[in-house]
DNA sequence: CTTATTATTGAGACCGGTCTCAAATATAAA
DNA sequence: TTTATATTTGAGACCGGTCTCAATAATAAG
């Protein structure tokens, strides 16, 4: 029994037949666990089985059923602990319910995404969660439906389709920060967001194709307009893709002699890299500027000061898409559902009046 | 060409082949890219493809070729920083080889990750990159490699394996630390981690199934012995396995009448609850305490002070595991490969002379 | 213009399961 | 005991590709 494991070059269901000395067809009722078999058959199938060390070929099983018990998962970046928390919400609602997780980076590259989407569907996943680049550019994604293989959109949404979408209530979110921000006195406040434009410049929400942060930007803007604020559009930054990007920026930004009293950085990867520039160039937050980021990535509770965050219920936002969609896989044929989370500004420390 | 990508319920070779008017073997030559087809036959085929919107089936692929194109990735807790990095080094490899990961988590649990092996097995993944819960528990690995699948082990590896293995060089990293802190007058040092004993009591390294960990706490030990502290095994805390959990136990270590004067921590997650509970009970850090912590984390420079830690290439980690195991993957047949990767001891300022 | 050689193509087996359908056996009813 | 009904089994098609091998067509050599 020992030694019999390395010649294991693939026990099938006819060998095990063989040893059991009953037909293929019977061998594989009982291996495969379906159809009726009497006790005695099958307590000498399972017998030869486990002498053989039978381990059933997946692919072929996936081959007839047309299932794979396999979800496709594509989100821009697992390293960004946003998406390794949401993934972590994926996977654990995915192994419960007997699924298996493939998992992609798209790097927020539409043409990856496309890519990886297409590899899915031909390795026949049986659903899709995906964290779209672009939520103008589905086309791919409208494929991937149209295979008739579920699709639920974390985080990001678009109109353009009609899926199960979970998202959380960004804009509330941003017009909530930004109003407190305008309410300590705060008139020139910068949002750096990862998204770009080909030229890097903003000029409007269309310009955003991420939902999510469209959204916010669209609240932030909102809201900056009601208080009277104007040219809010160049206040928004675009392109901290990387934190060296976002570092050169930032500098940039707070160097300018026109300089922004707060910043909202649009994710915790941003805030950090904020945070470190301040501590460089020598600006005490919140005195000579006010931080606040989206995330409450673990590390912002314990900065000094810490830093005041939107609390997006991140892991939820995975779970939530994840039950969604595998809902849908056992045959719950109802309408798209679109699922907002609500998110909670957890004020910290990092907001100040604004500079005199 | 917009309508028909709806009612694409798989469109087979065999469909192209009889649109193209050729046979079945042929259209699977240009399709499969494999053989030799005249150019006409290869338009026509590509042609009928396209306006039927093939689309390979992967699935049927694997099942002849007997390869499917994907790696299966066990790891701790794909929500930990240092495993989500690690992911990001092994995928971004994969996906550049051509490969696609499947992700499991098995939150350390050896039983989970059986059943993770057993189901990558089944799905017939190419090859396997595990970061295992118990290094003396590896019956599974070892079926794992004797069903002829490459492994490689990620950050710990098992004397009981003879198999590609990506470790860095804790032992000197926890001797360095260890060191360092000796030469500063700590006397009373605590090391904290997440591993665990049925008992929650150290008694000896062998205790510890964790390879990484336990070659750190070896290196802890020794150094300690060196310089003639004693005892210094009831200095080793284990079991801090969720955030409430460390800070349970970190309360009650830095409560104790005979508290420690340092504290390693075996990973950032547990560096920053350690961070918190000082915070929360009015410790100065390095003043009444001084903190190392393994795992750069991004944070880990933000705070005030910012904490010295044990910078791990996490990054180059899974990056170098990947790469090894799809040279194996694409045929190399050496015999296995033991890469140390070299670790280096980050200076900041959460550690000072001990307390007088 | 044959004959030898090479390039293309087609027929059909195969991978390892699932599943339909009919035959064989067992049990119940008449 | 015979007939009807329910259980178990086996034979073989099928899923959608790959791949071997032989047949056919095209090109080169004699």
């Amino acid at each position: 029994m020992d030694q019999s494991q390395s010649q294991n070059t693939s026990v099938t269901v006819a060998d095990v037949a063989r040893k059991a000395g009953v037909s293929k067809a019977t061998a594989a009722r009982v291996l495969g666990g379906y159809g009726t078999v009497s006790e005695r058959v099958r307590e000498a199938v399972t017998a030869a089985a486990r002498s053989l060390d039978y381990r059933p070929n997946e692919l072929a099983r996936s081959m007839t059923t047309g299932r794979s018990g396999t979800i496709g998962v594509v989100v821009g970046d697992i390293e960004n602990p946003f998406f390794s928390l949401a993934v972590r919400g994926i996977t654990d609602v995915a192994r419960q319910a007997g699924f298996t997780v493939i998992l992609i980076n798209s790097g927020e590259d539409a043409e990856i995404e496309k890519a990886a989407i297409r590899t899915l569907l031909a390795k026949r996943v049986d659903g899709l969660i995906v964290s779209p680049a672009k939520e103008s550019d589905v086309g791919h994604l409208r494929e991937a439906t149209g295979s008739g293989r579920p699709l639920a959109l974390l985080d990001r949404g678009s109109e353009f389709l009609d899926v199960d979408t979970v998202i959380a209530d960004d804009r509330h979110a941003a017009e909530d920060v930004t109003r407190q921000l305008i309410a300590r006195g705060h008139r020139r406040i910068a949002y750096l967001t990862a998204c770009d434009t080909p030229d890097h410049l903003f000029r409007t929400p269309a310009d955003i194709n991420t939902g999510s942060v469209r959204r916010r930007i669209e609240g932030f803007l909102g809201t900056c307009g009601e208080a009277g604020l104007t040219e809010t559009e160049s206040w928004v930054h675009m392109g901290a893709v990387t934190p060296e990007e976002t570092r050169r920026i930032a500098t940039q930004i707070l160097e300018a002699k026109n300089r922004p009293t707060a910043i909202i950085a649009s994710d915790s990867v941003i805030g950090l890299e904020v945070f470190k520039v301040c501590r460089g160039l020598g600006l005490r937050i919140p005195h000579d500027l006010s931080l606040v980021s989206f995330h409450d990535a673990d590390w912002t509770s314990v900065t000094t000061p810490p830093v005041t965050v939107v609390r997006q219920p991140v892991y939820r936002l995975g779970e939530t898409a994840a039950k969604l969609l595998v809902e849908r896989l056992n045959g719950h044929r109802t309408e798209a559902v679109r699922v907002v989370l609500r998110t909670e500004v957890v004020e910290r420390a990092s907001v100040a009046n604004a500079p005199a």
